[in-house]
DNA sequence: CTCGAAATGTAATCGATGATTACATAATGG
DNA sequence: CCATTATGTAATCATCGATTACATTTCGAG
């Protein structure tokens, strides 16, 4: 261990802007950049940690809590921006199905949630845990995932309407239909899949089936 | 930082055995003892430390590691103890129904099975992730499971046998019975379930409607 | 323009943790 | 009875989250 630095650090302060090569002391958006590194992180399957988020944002191990206060903040800000992804390939998909037929759109709610959990393991983790921050510490996530719900509902609600429906117990179907689709992700997540012995490919046509034969059993006649 | 003691100890070793205060130098069953405090923190919310194990076993921060490997070799033994707990608990509740209707017992399975998830929410989370230690890593813990699936699997045959099910794809219905439990009984863990605005009891009685709207969707007629 | 306050990054440091090593003590069996 | 082995202790390390004091840059009010 070296004596104790007090002020070693060559001051070259003047002439800088000019040369590209010396970065600015300040880093241009250092929150965002930490935001995409904890991502990658996360989907690389390593542990996020704060000080690596600031070793890939070459920065000091102290910077980040600049813009987040603790780890736990930076989380719920992944998790922000990882909802955000979901949610808007979820509402792509749902552009695409057609608008008259509720089932038909559950279907193609379902299978877009469970192909973007699937593809997107660690951000889908990170997302409907709740373990990687304090639970409801970001109302941006919890209006965001009230919104999905209320989506399936609105959509199961059409369907009673349009007398589609055998039961009339929404709320009974709802939970059913959200743990059948949340279920099915998270298997995978949580590695209960292998045991399927079912190809990468496979699981996502499984997932039509399964959604289908739940539709098929909520369905009249 | 103090020079270092070579061997500074108060040799005060002889007449020990009688006093029945002076804790002996090897701990009785510090295995069982570690899993227990390790259970005990998991079921608390807290984190799982070995240091904070050792310590509730009143023994220093590297006796668990004569015991264990890693972390992960001890969470791997937590988990199998729970496990053990776990699949008890399901099948005292499958011996009490009916043995010659299929479905039934898979109704009984189902309740069960989201029944003790839900009241032992930390253990039925670290037997069911895989991620607190290396996925596979417990023998024990991987048998254990495959016979749970092979349980809920012969439930349902039997049920196709006796010409119970609409559907003869059971490949895709036990999946779909599965992805319905576990998600139930995730979504509470995963703190789903506030949102629904049922108390404590309600949501085990919302599992068995669940279940049974499930049950009716692939049951025939 | 300038100067001082606010924003933002750095350096040093703390306490907790998982892990390893050298050493001390107890249990066991030949 | 003693030596081998099992088991616990002490000391130490690297990593991590977090805090504090300090340095540098930015930016707006006068």
């Amino acid at each position: 261990m070296p004596a104790r630095q007090t002020k070693p650090q060559t001051s070259k302060p003047r002439a800088r802007r000019q040369t590209s090569e010396a970065r600015p002391y300040h880093h241009g958006d250092l929150r965002r950049v930490l935001i995409d590194a904890a991502l990658q992180l996360a989907a690389e399957g390593a542990e996020v940690s704060v000080r690596e988020a600031a070793r890939r944002a070459a920065v000091s191990p102290g910077a980040p809590f600049r813009h987040f206060p603790n780890r736990d903040a930076l989380m719920a800000a992944v998790a922000e921006e990882a909802q955000r992804r979901f949610r808007a390939e979820i509402e792509a998909a749902l552009a695409e199905a057609p608008s008259a037929d509720p089932l038909a759109r559950f279907r193609a709610f379902g299978i877009a949630y469970v192909r973007w959990a699937i593809r997107n393991p660690a951000h889908f983790e990170i997302i409907s845990t709740g373990r990687y921050f304090a639970h409801g510490s970001s109302a941006e996530l919890t209006r965001d995932n009230a919104e999905l719900v209320a989506l399936t509902e609105r959509m199961l609600a059409e369907a009673a309407e349009q007398g589609l429906l055998r039961s009339t117990d929404l709320k009974r179907i709802l939970i059913a239909a959200r743990a059948l689709i949340y279920g099915f992700a998270r298997m995978n997540l949580d590695g209960h899949c292998p045991r399927w012995g079912l190809a990468e490919d496979e699981i996502e046509r499984m997932a039509e089936g399964v959604i289908d034969l739940f539709i098929a059993g909520i369905a009249k006649h």
